[in-house]
DNA sequence: ACCAAAAGATGTCCTTCATCATCTTTTGAA
DNA sequence: TTCAAAAGATGATGAAGGACATCTTTTGGT
């Protein structure tokens, strides 16, 4: 088997993180295969030897935030997964309800960058979607303290406000605005945490 | 002027509530302007007599929302925006953050179904979607009580997560999770309410 | 060195639209 | 009744882009 060993897997892994950025960009639609390969430093044709259609390369790129940039992502912010304290839970409301995590439209989490996206895609790319909400809540659920009705909830809770005030904030044009729904959401999802 | 006075502006008006309900179930890019027409009981070639482009009309769509189904929507709510009481808040909480109001795709507010459509459209687009918000945000922060500071804090909290809670609720298959979330962002938000 | 299968590159097909030019219909005003 | 301007319908154009058939390159195994 020609090429070296786990060639394929590298070239595919090139494509899924190009093809992220470029998704978190600019959505499905306007995103091109040709730009993708290009991002990826390859060229149109050998797409197909890795993926069977453009909406299953979309899957995989959603997916792949969770385990990648989004691994990395978490170390930067100092959130550790295999630490869960109260203060680890609000170490992640900081990073990802910061202005920063706003700001960067590449890399920033797809539950912001494509929602309304992806809720028109097939059953597997919203999968992808769900499994990302679900790590979110599961942390936020495990660094919570109370029952486990109340953690359950909040972590619910808090969800919706990291994915919500973020949608609003990247959404509308008046910055000033957004950066009131920013700080608003922040407040509130602390106040969650202490309640 | 030939044509009944009116005329155009009747045709207009059928065209941007047509184009509403498909943008909401499609987004921007799947809908074709024969479709529109199509639905508006119209042919292709009039369009441009109305609209300079598909983009002013998207613009057009998202905006008719606030003074059109959006009205009609919160008469059948039970939301009466010239009463401001805690009480019109808790009922606008209940019929946002509503199973019913999931459900509707073609009629639901545009700030759930089209958030990452817009993001990436021209800034009258943006604007059109920052109306909507403006449009909530007023009607909480009016229908709250306590200091000026912490309306506005929490009526900006509770709009992310009413927007943020359905935006989820809407793009994840699993119903059960679905409905989970949907549910706890209406706790929340009504637990923001009476702290 | 040689072969072949995997991976990548090139060229092309075919469909789908947004947009516009042009033609037809409608009806208020004269 | 006639005219003309507004509104609507029809047909055409041109570009974009997903998908794929077909070459070409690469290199591990022999």
């Amino acid at each position: 088997m020609p090429y070296p060993s786990g060639h394929a897997e590298k070239s595919k892994a090139k494509i899924v993180e190009a093809a992220r950025c470029l998704f978190n960009a600019h959505g499905f639609e306007k995103v091109t295969i040709d730009m993708v390969m290009k991002e990826a430093g390859l060229t149109r044709g050998g797409f197909y030897r890795h993926f069977a259609s453009k909406e299953v390369l979309y899957g995989a790129a959603v997916q792949s935030f969770l385990m990648g940039k989004g691994a990395e992502w978490r170390a930067d912010a100092g959130v550790d997964p295999t630490n869960l304290s109260p203060e680890m839970g609000q170490q992640m409301l900081d990073s990802y309800l910061s202005a920063k995590h706003l700001g960067e439209l590449e890399n920033q989490c797809p539950m912001i960058a494509l929602p309304s996206d992806v809720a028109r895609q097939s059953p597997e790319v919203r999968q992808a979607y769900q499994n990302l909400l679900t790590a979110m809540v599961w942390l936020f659920e495990s660094t919570q303290e109370g029952s486990a009705a109340k953690r359950r909830q909040r972590a619910l809770a808090m969800s919706a406000l990291c994915v919500g005030g973020m949608v609003l904030a990247r959404t509308i044009p008046d910055s000033e605005l957004s950066e009131e729904v920013r700080a608003a959401a922040y407040q509130a999802a602390s106040d969650l945490t202490k309640t």
